[in-house]
DNA sequence: ACGGTTCAGTGAACCGCTTCACTGTCCTAT
DNA sequence: ATAGGACAGTGAAGCGGTTCACTGAACCGT
């Protein structure tokens, strides 16, 4: 039986208000000091407190910020959630979280939710870049976009990944590396990522000879993944395009008694907290995720409060070598040409 | 310029019928399968959704569970977040995740935030279970603990604490360790935790040397609050409660040179997915994941849906033995006494 | 003394949906 | 034939805030 709260009406009926005028004051407008002190008090007494639906459906605003992540599986995408969310708490929003789960469909669904559910911005790690409901939405709500491009946002910071790859393909080229296997997330039904695109450019520049294989976040899945290709193709080198694909690599390479760097060559693309820690380190592409965080929030936290003017933010990445990257073999024998 | 969706009472225009009936129809109550018919198409030929904000404020239930997390930065408290997460997708409802940072306080504020929010149930992993205002929560929306027991939830996922602490505890002494090093998450404003409760009586009837400090989730924090008791009181064993703070003794012991379990014995409380992966493989205590998820998005699931009665999960634990733990060398000299 | 501003505060109409109490109708049992 | 139920559907009152258009009063300079 818990006692029904306070409304506005008694608070206004409690110091002779008006319901607007209790509503002007408790948020501070129209309304002189006095009042203000007078409301305060017999809010508090009452145990007053604005119910946050009522207060969203009449004003439209929520003050929340919705967080739609592509996979939370990914454990960057996991760093960068709470990062977020800490963040976005110390602007005095509070952030919904969701995951799309990796699925293009999901997450038409879900961003249509968080329009719904009336949050003020929308930060977003497209899972489809290129789906067509991004315009419309971002007609209706601010949105940040991280990672990928998104036409239409009033934000977005984005990954230089044509360099990230770079960086990370010619680090292993520099050191020998012909074969090289590249496990990205990219799904089946999003083909075509501009990531994607830069690997086979970059690849084709060096004169790599690239194997591009799909894998999952999730450490088994990636494991059963980097299984099939390290005891099939045998590559000399592996580039994943999150370090929790890498994982998965390096579980695999367990199980099969292959060591690291000595048999196979590992680079990964995020540099998670984890990466430090393995042994080997993992050789990783860095996006300094502090920083995205804060240009993240301060992007959507300016579009939320209206400032409409469209801004972008180019992450740059640096390499962090760390020992999972070893030099090639001499070529067994010569190219098989 | 987004244009405005249509209202329920556009539908009803359509049909020919009143609003009423059209909220009935859509949620398959009190009206005739033909009008049903009728008004999905014409909902559908209008694109109209239900306003979840308006519905939630009339009805006063929105299908969404809150998810209060008392630290997000525990990589398995991630992971729990997010299988839990898809669990409740299964069931149709959705999840709202937030973190209460460890601070009790704001605990507080989030839980009652999420109330505010017309939750349909909470799932809840407390930070400080002793605290007051959960009994009163309890009674006005359905709560899940998972961890701790707290008075009057609807249900709870409870860890057998006790088993899990002389598990860990035993496998210590029965190779040999006498000084262990204890680094817990509790914060200093929720001392007295059942577990550390435990680890005290344990300790005492193994005849163990302890020292308790306290130690963040977030890895580099963790790092250096290792760094400290490994470089100051060197125990020859550490017991973390919780993987993410043992993947802070791991970085600690790197940065010294110490090496584990030559060193220094290391073990977890959890298994975390990464703790397989790291060389040596974290010895620690297996709480199976899973089967919490299962468990806790079954109760809360039916404690929504008004099954009322109090249901109480008990989980065991299992020692997952991996490498990170040693026979304790022959005491270097005597006890000091 | 007078029109013109400002300022504090009011009433009532929303926001978009749910739900309660009620009206007809048609069917069935007596 | 008639009381009694079921059933389909209606009207209007909310849910608890916000906001728009407006009213008085006080203050301004001239």
């Amino acid at each position: 039986m818990p006692r029904k709260r306070a409304t506005i009406r008694e608070v206004a009926r409690a110091t002779g208000l008006s319901p607007a005028a209790v509503s002007y004051a408790l948020r501070g407008m129209q309304v002189s000091e006095e009042t203000m002190e007078r409301v305060r008090a017999a809010a508090a007494e009452l145990g007053y407190e604005a119910d946050p639906i009522a207060r969203a459906l009449a004003s439209g605003r929520t003050g929340m910020i919705g967080l739609l992540c592509g996979s939370l599986e990914d454990l960057w995408q996991q760093s960068l959630a709470v990062g977020i969310s800490r963040g976005l708490r110390e602007k005095d929003r509070y952030a919904l979280i969701l995951d799309a789960v990796g699925d293009p469909e999901r997450e038409r669904v879900l961003a249509q939710q968080l329009r719904d559910q009336r949050v003020d911005g929308l930060i977003v790690q497209p899972v489809d870049p290129a789906a067509p409901f991004w315009a419309e939405l971002c007609e209706s709500l601010p949105v940040v976009a991280i990672g990928d491009a998104l036409a239409g946002t009033a934000g977005e910071v984005v990954f230089d990944n044509r360099r990230g790859v770079t960086l990370a393909l010619e680090h292993l080229a520099g050191l020998g590396h012909r074969r090289v296997a590249v496990l990205t997330p990219t799904q089946a039904s999003t083909p075509d990522r501009p990531a994607d695109v830069h690997v086979l450019a970059e690849a084709d520049r060096l004169g790599l000879d690239i194997e591009v294989v799909s894998a999952p976040h999730d450490l088994a899945a990636a494991t059963s993944a980097a299984h099939e290709i390290l005891s099939t193709s045998r590559p000399g080198a592996v580039f994943c395009f999150a370090d929790s694909i890498a994982y998965g690599v390096y579980a695999a390479a367990k199980e099969l008694g292959l060591s690291i760097p000595g048999d196979v060559s590992v680079m990964g693309y995020d540099d998670h907290p984890m990466s430090g820690l393995l042994t080997p380190g993992l050789t990783t592409v860095d996006w300094d995720i502090d920083g995205i965080v804060r240009a993240a929030v301060r992007l959507i936290a300016a579009a939320a409060d209206g400032g409409t003017r469209r801004r972008r933010v180019v992450q740059e990445p640096t390499l962090r070598e760390r020992g999972s990257v070893a030099q090639a073999p001499p070529a067994p024998r010569p190219a098989r040409r």
